[in-house]
DNA sequence: GGGGTGGTGGGGAAAAGTGGGGAATCTGGG
DNA sequence: CCCAGATTCCCCACTTTTCCCCACCACCCC
């Protein structure tokens, strides 16, 4: 499946519902069937797995081994934040109040294509976790990518 | 394929189009489809890769483990920058707000070849660029590729 | 000098984002 | 067990933006 990209800021409405873009949503298989599965993210924002996406990492968390105490942890916490959610007719997916409330969004949020999974920000706590990076795009890239 | 060669100093309209030189188009490879993936580039401008040599670049990312948190954050910020762009039959790429933005394109751009992708610059940023460079073209070299 | 290629500009059609209203569902209290 | 209030879900309509097509002008090559 395509990857994915781009950015766009969007209004959250009173009802909590967001937009995902097209062209995010243009990407998915069809096997996803216009569903997302929600969870809490890795920093303080919301992550969108398409359903065909999510089924791997169930099968990934299936392997965990249970009598360990900290996979269980693992486990309750990405198991209980997570929600299935098709998206509406105007391809907008609804934020339950729990994630909402954790990510900080109120009326305007900042959605971001990030591969295999899209992420829903407050704008302001986005930027935020972008200022308190230290290092700079290009070095990260030399360090990540390991030239 | 063929490298990208070439500089041109053409203009962006109102609606954010900018035309690639036809040299830069006539070496893409069929497989690209006349299509370009933009991303956010190292400096303060916006980088070109024709849509296969960007699946490289994805299968590359693909590779990455993003429960590493470093990864996650390099991860987010090439793919938030990144749109695909087909050229329209006059051959022009319509360059996303964001990335406008960050490169501080407004009226005129200059496009540069750059081997494996294409590069668009504000022509006056450019030129700051070169002026902050203090190596000389010819010491450049010797450190790069001397031995 | 004429034809063709390449860059520039604008207008109409289609799609995408936003907001609101009404029906169905759930919850709590009488 | 039934009813009232609140919530959720689904559909519809409006506004804005985007996309695509067409036309023009300039330069270059024959």
């Amino acid at each position: 499946m395509a990857a994915f990209k781009g950015q766009a800021a969007y209004s959250v409405d009173s009802k909590g519902r967001v937009a995902i873009p097209a062209k995010m949503r243009n990407v998915m298989n069809p096997a996803a069937e216009n569903t997302f599965v929600m969870t809490r993210g890795f920093e303080k924002c919301v992550f969108l797995y398409p359903k065909d996406t999510w089924a791997a990492k169930e099968a990934e968390i299936a392997e965990l081994n249970l009598y360990r105490g900290d996979a269980r942890d693992f486990v309750r916490i990405i198991m209980m934040w997570a929600d299935e959610v098709p998206t509406d007719k105007q391809g907008r997916v609804s934020i339950s109040k729990p994630l909402l409330e954790f990510a900080g969004i109120t009326d305007k949020a900042l959605i971001i294509g990030a591969f295999d999974h899209v992420e829903i920000w407050n704008p302001d706590v986005f930027e935020a976790h972008l200022n308190q990076q230290t290092e700079t795009y290009e070095t990260l890239a030399e360090r990540v990518l390991g030239v």
